[in-house]
DNA sequence: GGAGATTATATAGGAGTCCTATATATATTC
DNA sequence: GAATATATATAGGACTCCTATATAATCTCC
């Protein structure tokens, strides 16, 4: 007996509306990408490398960040060194591997492509503060949902920091607690991708999260 | 003085998560590509076309759903043509003009490639049912109001649908009315991508918007 | 200490996406 | 009927994206 789809399904509809959303931070994303002489792959690539610090990541790491094979992170971090946007260093103690840096003009590049308004901002717009929080709770589930079935690689979450302390205060306007900046934050402070992100080990991090989801 | 990005803003972090959602969802895409032999590009082209009935859609319609330029919709549409699985017919009454229908072919690839399961479902499987619902609301919130802002087609949602009364009914579980199927239904059932769609006129479009909001 | 397995990246080859600019053929409008 | 607008196609080019494979270096373990 197959399983056929049901189309009653919320999970469809879910999916359909994702998608949709998807399709327009790409357009958004071409839109921003116009005068920057980059594509919208090329400043994803800056984007990650950015706050990366000069250890810069691997080509690898970077295929695994972008979702694509390997020879295609390749050929767009060649396209970024020939556009003089990045370089490519070589590893200290591993000479088959390569450390890819952004250069100054490479952060320049996307910091002025950076408008901060946009589609993104238009369609968040329509939400009020409290669904914006607890959309931005969804979306740290769903991320940590794929992060823990091995789909994406770990982002820079609070929730998978060694400086996270979920429910720490008993303010319920800040109830979390940052160890690294040693201050209390909010829901809606949480971050996706933090670069003073320190990943804990595994055995605390569930700890972690089950007192996140808990609180 | 110029308008600097606030790093500590929400809709920076909603809009990395959004992102990061997205990029999952093309991985989600290219797997689901691999057995059928048509790409993410050209199954999103089915999908739009199949439930459309025999009228299909001009080429333009297609460009303005996928968010691409008109050339860049030609040569998919042109891909999927040597490929058997749509064609193209003269539309009555505009000798310009194409009406671009899928072949049994195409819908029967595009129903195979249709799994049900991958990487949208891992990641909603971290949701329960209530915040399923709620952001299937937050979607299409953000969706109508790209629409609004003309930044997007209009979607077959229900919110934008002759057909629909929203909570039309007294039961907290059913409270909306579609006059099409001549049923109740309830919050999670709301369509997002509905065949039976037909687009409002915009000022009662507005009216049934008003009322779906204040409920 | 070297054969074999593993890992990191690059190359090769090819289909297709995606853009801008422009051409072609109708329609529409005044 | 000329000017304008619309629907699609072509041209040209950069790049994305894949799979398969090559190259080089590192690790493993007898």
């Amino acid at each position: 007996m197959e399983t056929p789809r049901n189309p009653h399904a919320i999970t469809e509809r879910l999916r359909e509306g994702l998608s949709r959303i998807g399709m327009a931070m790409r357009i958004d994303e071409w839109n921003r990408s116009k005068a920057s002489g980059l594509n919208p792959t090329q400043l994803a690539i800056l984007t990650l490398l950015e706050g990366r610090g000069a250890d810069g990541l691997g080509v690898r790491e970077i295929a695994a960040h972008l979702g694509v094979s390997q020879p295609t992170a390749t050929d767009s971090i060649n396209a970024l060194e020939r556009k003089a946007c990045l370089k490519k260093r070589p590893e200290a103690g591993d000479r088959r591997a390569v450390r890819v840096v952004p250069t100054a003009e490479g952060l320049a590049i996307l910091k002025a492509s950076d408008t901060g308004d946009g589609l993104a901002a238009t369609a968040l717009g329509a939400l009020d503060d409290r669904e914006q929080e607890d959309l931005l709770l969804t979306l740290v589930k769903m991320i940590r949902r794929l992060q823990v079935a091995e789909a994406i690689p770990v982002q820079r979450m609070c929730v998978t920091c060694r400086h996270f302390s979920p429910f720490a205060h008993a303010d319920a306007a800040r109830p979390h607690h940052c160890h690294f900046v040693d201050a209390a934050f909010g829901q809606r402070d949480l971050r996706v991708d933090c670069r003073d992100h320190d990943e804990a080990d595994p055995a605390s991090r569930a700890a972690t999260w089950d007192a996140f989801q808990a609180g």
